[in-house]
RNA sequence: GGGGGUGUGCCCGAGUGGCUAAAGGGGACGGGCUGUAAACCCGUUGGCUACGCCUACCCAGGUUCGAAUCCUGGCGCCCCCA
């Protein structure tokens, strides 16, 4: 195992925030694997490169030589995590939950070793609590301290009412901490609150207190919002390699360096190399991008499958041609052909109207060639086996039956 | 238990009887520029084989020539008092 220095430099990498940080250093000293604690709320089934951060960050424990509890909230998944939001969540059924928890793992095993993982369902010591265990837990726990929680001071200050059961998500994460002895937890800024839970909870369990790691919320696509499937910035952990390579040429380029420490497996120092170059002007951005969609690319799915995305976003964006694996559709023959409805079916546009305002946007091309505002009707011979592109980077073949 | 408020398009938010498919902003989409980045400029943003028709302002009725706007009942959310 490496010194405590050189883990520290590891494990502070990317971080928002180590509190406290002299007692992980204790921690470390003692030269014994830690116990690294994530929890997940199996609330979406898909996985995007926001939910892989603090994955990634528990990889790197695990990478030098720590045991990583990855606890399911299989149990606290029927609260559903307040944490940011300005409404209650609708509490998932538990099919919803073991489906998802299904997905979850399978994605978080193409991150984690699984034999430095142990796997966990909150259910396991949660489920096992009565009413009088409830009462005790919730007894170590005031108002005023929960409300000091900010979404929830933000709601309740704006008269956006607060479940009673939300306030027990604090306490039963908390819990998760003590039945499992973690030594550290990870989560992200907008954990820390319940994170500080578990160590206060565990103070007064008489235990050694764990220590909270938060990570920065991942911005997604858009450079704005956190990286979510509701706002559609996100980039999929089983998207398709050329996807991938695209969504990822299209994030800001301030968000360069926080994805390379936070998405990719590069190496620390390496990161601090590409960083200082970009800042100094002697790396161009599109290269440092490229680098990071391909080691993005590389690590879901393999390294020829980044050289193949890097080509056919070459091909399509430098080259102006059109990809090579153009989904085909095989429609009835009709002439002349009402072409927003051919959009519509062929899924380039949603209905008929958006079909409509992409043609007078100046938005559609046939075989490369524009097609002119008002074209509505079109003879059928120009569009069988044509390739069709709404847009930039959306394409369909047409052929008949 | 009592009193009050509020509910508009993807989101926020104007509109309090006709000129409203509904101001404005955000977002999104399309075009230009470019490194498919950012910034900036322009256009679009309910549906429909479409110079017209249909459906829309929480839901259901009603008043009216005419309602998102008025009335009745319901539902949701919020506040205050007890």
């Amino acid at each position: 195992m490496s010194t405590t220095a050189e883990q520290m430099r590891v494990i502070k990498s990317g971080i928002a925030d180590l509190v406290p940080e002299v007692e992980l250093v204790k921690k470390l000293d003692r030269g014994r694997p830690l116990r690294v604690k994530l929890g997940v709320d199996p609330t979406a089934p898909d996985l995007h490169l926001g939910h892989a951060v603090p994955l990634r960050k528990l990889r790197q424990f695990q990478d030098l030589g720590h045991t990583v509890v990855l606890i399911i909230g299989d149990f606290t998944a029927l609260i559903g995590d307040p944490s940011g939001r300005n409404t209650t969540r609708p509490p998932l059924t538990l099919e919803q939950i073991n489906d998802n928890a299904e997905t979850y793992i399978a994605q978080a095993f193409k991150i984690l070793d699984p034999a430095k993982t142990e796997l966990r369902r909150n259910s396991e010591w949660l489920g096992a609590l009565d009413f009088e265990g409830i009462l005790r837990l919730t007894s170590r726990f005031t108002i005023a301290r929960i409300l000091e929680r900010d979404d929830f001071a933000k709601r309740y200050a704006a008269g956006q009412g607060i479940s009673l059961h939300e306030f027990l998500y604090p306490m039963a994460q908390a819990y998760d901490s003590v039945a499992i002895e973690a030594d550290i937890e990870l989560g992200g800024t907008d954990q820390l609150f319940n994170l500080l839970a578990g160590r206060e909870l565990m103070e007064k369990s008489a235990m050694e207190p764990q220590v909270c790691l938060t990570l920065p919320l991942l911005e997604g696509t858009d450079g704005v919002q956190k990286m979510s499937k509701s706002y559609g910035n996100y980039i999929g952990l089983t998207d398709e390699p050329a996807e991938k390579f695209g969504k990822v040429m299209s994030i800001p380029d301030e968000l360069m360096v926080k994805y390379l420490r936070l998405c990719t497996a590069l190496p620390v120092g390496e990161v601090d190399a590409i960083e200082r170059e970009l800042d100094a002007g002697t790396l161009h951005p599109n290269l440092a991008k490229r680098r990071l969609a391909r080691e993005i690319v590389t690590l879901y799915d393999s390294a020829d499958a980044a050289i193949a995305a890097e080509t056919a976003f070459d091909r399509l964006f430098k080259e102006h041609q059109t990809p090579e694996d153009v989904p085909e559709h095989v429609v009835e023959a009709c002439d002349p052909t009402h072409l927003p409805a051919l959009l519509k079916a062929v899924g380039l546009a949603s209905s008929t109207s958006e079909a409509r305002r992409l043609i007078d946007g100046g938005g559609l091309r046939i075989n490369g060639e524009p097609v002119a505002p008002g074209t509505y009707d079109i003879a059928w011979s120009s569009i069988d086996g044509a390739v069709m592109q709404a847009g930039k980077r959306r394409f369909a073949r047409v052929r008949a039956n």
